[in-house]
This record gives structure tokens, sequence and C-alpha cells, in this order.
RNA sequence: CGGGGCGUAGCGCAGCCUGGUAGCGCACUGCGUUCGGGACGCAGGAGUCGGAGGUUCAAAUCCUCUCGCCCCGACCA
């Protein structure tokens, strides 16, 4: 921590109570505030260029793997959403539906979308005639509106920003390649860029997705010890193509329905990135994500000292290779700009005075730890880049050594009551049965966060009622 | 929808009990001095006191109704 630990003023300290925490830094770092409407949030310019960084990597895998982007619309006639039974029945208590148009009635409510499975499904079904169409691969980048009961920056947000990505299969093997890939994307995504480890894995019946075959989730740790959903992949089956009649003829003149994928991130993730890697000095963004990855602050007396180190600063600029940005207000001392950018979680500080000038030289600091450091000029885009890749892996190892200093393997029901109350992850044994997973919700708020994929098969019994158990798997409380 | 709290300047609050010219801190504007871990002085601008009704010579303050927001619990990316 820099500067002896002190906290940032207005920001309450993360132990004693990390809601308010979460809300003073959402705040501080100026990623966004709430809209005059409950539940809405205005995202800022800081905090939608997470999202545009965001974005911009993901959209780029996305095309790497052979997906177009389209845009679907925001109205779905509510019929579509009542056309697949388990879609209806899972998103009825969240839909906002639209009834006037035009100063008229309308004839037939539009649903915002809540997701675009049903329209997407009703085109797909017009789109696809052959075996050739197929796959169809498309992702969309948009908005959804799903009526939230609370609300949350960023977590729980009443509209969010996301991409839904929907595809088309002939096989029921291909559409599962791809649900798995895409869980894989954002893994990767989140892992090698937001530096969130996340735990692959498999809802349970009880938590997958309203119309899903299954549903694949990559789970987060928040550092309250508590899980978060980060990004979810679904294996639609045939449900909607059941329900829309999407259909292909086969090499043989046969015809066959599709097997569709729906998978989505939002912009959660940017809730996600505060809360694994906050501290109490605020924000610590990943340097693969941060909108500035290096700030310079120049240091000066007078002003013929100010305008050579704004030069010199330019110039340190123009050669390094990362996003940088020169703090040049005039008012402010270097003191209130350190903690306004650590604020804002910038990665790498550069501080550069009469002092640095006349050895040629800069004094730098990193975020995350706080160390400092000085630097040679000649040298500084090779240090800066290194340092920005050190960071880049200290935080993952940090987030990750939290996690499994807070992942707990457990046997019987009273050591998994007493630990769930500690928080953290719980690895128990379960016999697979839904009336054992509604008693832990209902007893101790802890839900199963997922199936494990790489859990090496392990004969065990059920935490709950002892009944025989393939593996174990994850709960947790969750956000 | 249940339980709690709060609406007074952009933000955070005091004033209300005991009615009498609307205040403080931060932020903002101007000028000057500062500047290597949250600077200071002087001068300024800024408020339908959430809304409606009532009591009163007089209401931010008392009464009634109402609206909104936040926090805690039941649904969820």
């Amino acid at each position: 921590m820099p500067a002896g630990g002190i906290m940032a003023k207005g920001v309450t300290p993360r132990s004693e109570d990390f809601s308010q925490w979460y809300v003073d830094v959402v705040k501080a770092a100026d990623l966004a505030e709430h809209s005059p409407v409950r539940g809405c949030m205005v995202i800022k310019p800081y905090g939608y260029a997470i999202w545009e960084n965001t974005q911009r990597e993901l959209d780029r895998m996305f095309k790497e793997t052979g997906h177009q982007n389209a845009y679907f619309p925001l109205f779905i006639p509510l019929s579509f959403i009542r056309r697949e039974a388990q879609h209806i029945e899972g998103f009825a208590p969240e839909l906002a539906v639209v009834t006037i148009g035009g100063g008229k009635e309308l004839e037939e409510p539009l649903a915002v979308r809540p997701t675009s499975e049903t329209i997407i499904g009703e085109m797909y079904a017009k789109w696809i005639r052959s075996h050739r169409d197929l796959p169809l691969l498309i992702n969309q980048w948009g908005n959804v509106v799903r009526w939230e009961m609370r609300p949350r920056l960023f977590l729980r947000t009443t509209e969010f920003l996301w991409q839904e990505g929907h595809t088309a299969h002939a096989t029921a093997e291909e559409a599962e390649a791809e649900t798995r890939q895409m869980l894989g994307v954002y893994r990767t995504f989140l892992e090698q860029y937001a530096a969130i480890p996340v735990i692959p894995g498999r809802k349970s019946e009880a938590e997958k997705f309203a119309g899903a075959h299954h549903t694949y989730t990559v789970e987060a740790m928040t550092g309250d010890k508590k899980a978060l959903q980060a990004g979810t992949s679904h294996n639609l089956g045939q449900n909607f193509a059941k329900s829309f009649n999407i259909q292909f003829q086969d090499q043989n003149n046969e015809m066959h329905l599709v097997h569709t994928t729906s998978w989505g991130m939002s912009t959660r993730v940017i809730g996600g990135i505060v809360m694994v890697h906050g501290d109490d000095h605020g924000l610590r963004l990943p340097p693969r994500l941060a909108p500035i990855q290096a700030v310079v602050v120049p240091i000066w007396r007078k002003d013929d000292e100010r305008e050579r180190i704004l030069a010199a600063a330019q110039a340190l600029r123009a050669r390094l290779r990362c996003r940088v940005h020169i703090d040049a207000r005039p008012d402010l001392t270097p003191g209130y700009k350190f903690n306004d950018w650590e604020l804002k979680g910038v990665p790498v500080r550069i501080e550069l005075g009469p002092k640095d000038i006349e050895k040629q030289q800069v004094v730098l600091v990193r975020r995350d730890t706080g160390a400092k450091e000085t630097a040679p000029q000649a040298t500084l885009p090779e240090r800066v880049d290194a340092l920005l890749e050190e960071i880049q892996a200290h935080l993952f190892q940090q987030a990750l050594a939290f996690r499994e200093a807070n992942t707990f393997v457990v046997n019987d029901y009273a050591t998994f009551q007493k630990q769930n109350e500690e928080g953290g992850f719980l690895l128990a044994h379960w016999c697979g049965d839904g009336a054992c997973e509604a008693r832990i919700k209902e007893e101790t708020k802890a839900t199963i966060r997922c199936i494990p994929f790489d859990q090496k098969p392990e004969a065990g019994s059920c935490v709950v009622c002892g009944g025989l158990s393939q593996g174990l798997v994850v709960f947790a409380k969750a956000y």
C-alpha cells in the first residue's frame, strides 16, 4: 500500500463495510452514478472506457472464432417470449412491457428485451434453409432490461450493456463444442485481461438459464469472499429451435431442427474488477483494460520550470508504448494528484520533477504494491512495459491466492454452515438432488455456483443427505 | 411487498424539539502565493428547504396527505 496505508478520503475502508466501500470506489473513481430512475445507472467516461477496452478484446476474440456482429431490435412481441415455456417462466417476473405507442394502446404488448433468444430464433427460422447455412455464428452488442428488485451499480442494474452471442448448428456435438469454446473465451478474457481467476463449470438444473438445455459459467471470487458469475454460455439444445421452428435440410434432403447456443458477458465485469482488485485506496485496474496505463504527474515550482517539465513529459509520452496521460492540471498539488490517480486505479505513476530532469530519470510507482523506484529515462519505455506486465500478472496471482486461501473442502453439514458464515467457496459433495440444493439455499443462502469441469471424479456422500455423490461442487453466497 | 433510515446550494450536513431575514464544510469562479503524498489567503456566485394542503400576523421548523431515494430481507448477468 502506498503512503503508509492511509485510507483514501471519502472511501469507507474495505474491511469495515464492503458494500459501502464498493459504492464509494465506484463514485470516487468516477466510473458511474445512479440515474434518476431507480435501478438504472449512468456510466461515466472513465467507466465506459473500461467497457470499451473490454469490448475491443472480446470482439476480437469473437471474430477470431468466426463470429459476425449484427443487431436485433430492442422490442420483442410479448408472444415470442411466451413461446418457450421455460423461458417465459424464468423471465416473466423481470420483464418491462410497452403497452402504449404513439399515444395509442398497442394491439400486442412489446417486451423490452431481457435477452434476445426469441427474436433471434424468429429470424433464424427465416434465414436457415440448408445445412450450408450452418453453422450460423452471430454476436450482438447491445443493452437489455431486467426489472431487478435489488439493483447495485454494475453488478445488477435494470438496464445493462452486454454482448449476446447466438449460434445455430447442425448437430448437438457442434453446439456443445461452441458452448464450451465460448466459455473458454470468457475464461481467457477474465484471466488474461481482467486478471480475474475463475472456476469454469456447469450450472445445476436450478441455476441454469431459463430455456437452456444446460448452462456453463465462469465464477469469480470477490474481495468479500462471495461468488460472482462473470460470464455464461448456454447450450440451448433444440428448445428454441422447436419453439421457433428453426429447421434445415441435410445432404439427404431430410429436415432437422438446429441446435442453438447463446452466451453473454456484461458490464457486470466492471463491478467484478472493482470487487476483485480494489483496495482501501480505491480501484486497481489490470493494465490491459486500464484506460490510462501510466499517468505522468509533473512537479514544478516556478512557471518556467513548469513549461520545461511539461515539455519533457510530452517527449516521454511520445516514446512510451502504452496509454499515457499527462496530468497538467495547474492548481492541484502533486500529492492531490497522486491520490486522485490511485483512486482511479491507474497501474503506473510516473513522477517527473526538476531533480529528475537533472538526472535524466523519473520516479515510478506501481499501483498494485505502492512500490517506488527511480528509472533512467533512456530505457523508460522498456521498463514501463515490463512493469505493466508484472502488475497484470501480480493482480491475477493475488486474486488467485486469495481465492485459494478462501476455498474449503467441507464434508459435513455442520461444518458447511459454520464455514459458510465466514464466506468463501465451499467444495462439498452433492448427490445431484434439487431438494438438497434447495435446502442449503434456504438454510444458508449459499447456492451451487458450479459443478467444476476440472474436478477428478471422486465418490463421496452428499453434504446434506449423505447420498452417493460423484464429485465436489462449488457452493457460495453469490452476488 | 415487509422492516429501517433520509429528503435544506453540485456533494456532505447543521438548523426543526422551543415558528421570526437560510447557515457550515467541501466543490465551483476570480486574483495572488504555493507545488517530490490530499496547500493557503482574499474576494465572489450559487438554495422553489422533495411536493400539496392546513394551522398562524409569520412555517425549513407545527399538523395532514403525498412523492422520491438509500440500506436490510424474498428474484437475478
